[in-house]
DNA sequence: CTGATGATGATTAGTGGC
DNA sequence: GCCACTAATCATCATCAG
């Protein structure tokens, strides 16, 4: 587990510097932006592609991709790790080299929705012949949701969401931005600006005349690719925090859709990090049959959400593991056995200590949660090697 | 004990003037 | 290249009501 050590931490001013300077040596970039990594060093700062568009989106002509997966990291089982593309320094790099080295797929989620969601992926997916769900989402917010239309000012100019994430908006805060609005018709310029600046960072929406509230729950499920009411029965804040934590069902479908024709009989899946199950909602979504899923989740609201999920939805096995902790390597191996292998090893480890609007614990990915990762690529080598065996 | 509420910056990348 | 500036960001904590 100590193979991949981090960088993360120490004198970071003078290291900024100093990368600032390598990384426009080492890093080209093709006209469509994408990073090319150049020397084979996995050392350094790996930056996202502008736009970060990935490795292909639906409805745009793919662009040619260098794309290296060593022998060893080729074909079954598939892989798929993702966690926050605006890492510390060092982060991605590290997270690459555990995981074969094979470069992130950086994808921004407001190429196929109406929200931001800047997320890196590592996996060794075959990448021609992606296929999205459909019907594709609606990119805008007003085409998400026209009921905001009668009240949204055309002084805010917002076409899409920022990021979804795991805590809400207080009522000061949309009360005082009522206040504001209250100002004028339109309100004074730089009155305006202050506004959307916290409508933005908040995800406000305009849901009355001089009123804006956060989302509901509801609304980012459907926003993030989830069947209505898959979080009911939770506090509306565990929903927004659950949430806040889970994929973009649309997105990993999209990366995910090229399982569909290798394994017509249906997947078996070992889910690190379940959540409330977004990539089994991306795979249900696909027609992909799950006749196996053994899922490791620790949260027991989470636990609960996934598993009505699969009780509606699903005829397989499902298998609950409480923490990748606990998962040993035997257990893991006996697995292989009964089920015949894993075709997907899918998760998203912590973001805790990466995420950027952490404000008391982003110590990187040696901080308390986000350590957790070093599990994903213990039982990842552990299924490949008792797959090996057989 | 659960759940809601409000307060709490720093680290990045990008841009544009010089 | 350097610097000021804009902008975004899967969050955490104490506290309080119930």
């Amino acid at each position: 587990m100590n193979s991949c050590s981090n960088s993360f931490g120490g004198t970071k001013k003078i290291r900024l510097l100093e990368d600032r300077k390598k990384k426009r040596k080492q890093y080209g970039g093709t006209a469509h932006g994408n990073q090319i990594f150049l020397d084979g060093s996995h050392d350094e700062h790996m930056p996202p592609p502008n736009p970060m568009v990935g490795f292909s989106l639906p409805n745009y002509r793919q662009l040619p991709v260098d794309r290296k997966i060593p022998k060893k990291a080729i074909g079954r089982p598939f892989f798929y790790y993702e966690n926050v593309a605006q890492a510390p320094r060092g982060v991605w790099a590290t997270i690459s080299r555990c995981l074969y080295g094979i470069q992130p797929e950086y994808v921004d989620s407001k190429h196929l929705c109406a929200a931001a969601r800047k997320r890196g992926y590592i996996h060794n997916l075959p990448i021609e012949n992606r296929a999205p769900l459909l019907p594709l989402p609606p990119m805008t917010i007003l085409e998400a949701f026209p009921r905001y239309k009668k009240w949204w000012p055309s002084w805010d100019t917002r076409t899409q969401f920022n990021c979804l994430r795991t805590s809400v908006a207080c009522q000061q805060l949309t009360g005082s931005i009522g206040a504001l609005a209250r100002t004028g018709n339109p309100p004074p310029r730089n009155i305006q600006k202050d506004m959307i600046k916290q409508c933005k960072e908040y995800n406000l929406v305009w849901i009355g005349k001089n009123k804006v509230a956060a989302l509901e729950p509801e609304e980012i499920e459907y926003l993030l690719g989830f069947p209505k009411d898959h979080t009911r029965g939770l506090a509306s804040t565990n929903r927004h925090k659950s949430l806040g934590n889970s994929f973009h069902v649309d997105t990993v479908a999209y990366h995910l859709s090229v399982l569909k024709g290798m394994f017509p009989n249906g997947v078996n899946v070992l889910s690190l990090f379940t959540g409330i199950g977004g990539g089994e909602v991306a795979l249900h979504r696909l027609g992909i049959n799950m006749r196996t899923v053994v899922s490791v989740e620790i949260d027991k609201a989470s636990k609960r959400i996934f598993r009505d999920w699969w009780d509606q939805t699903q005829t397989g096995t499902l298998i609950e593991i409480d923490d990748v902790k606990s998962l040993t390597d035997d257990q893991v191996a006996t697995y292989v056995t009964t089920f015949g292998g894993f075709d997907l090893v899918i998760g998203g480890s912590p973001c805790n200590n990466l995420a950027g609007c952490n404000r008391s614990s982003r110590h990187g990915l040696e901080g308390k949660q986000s350590v957790l990762f070093h599990h994903y690529v213990r039982i990842l080598n552990a299924v490949k090697s008792a797959m090996a065996r057989k």
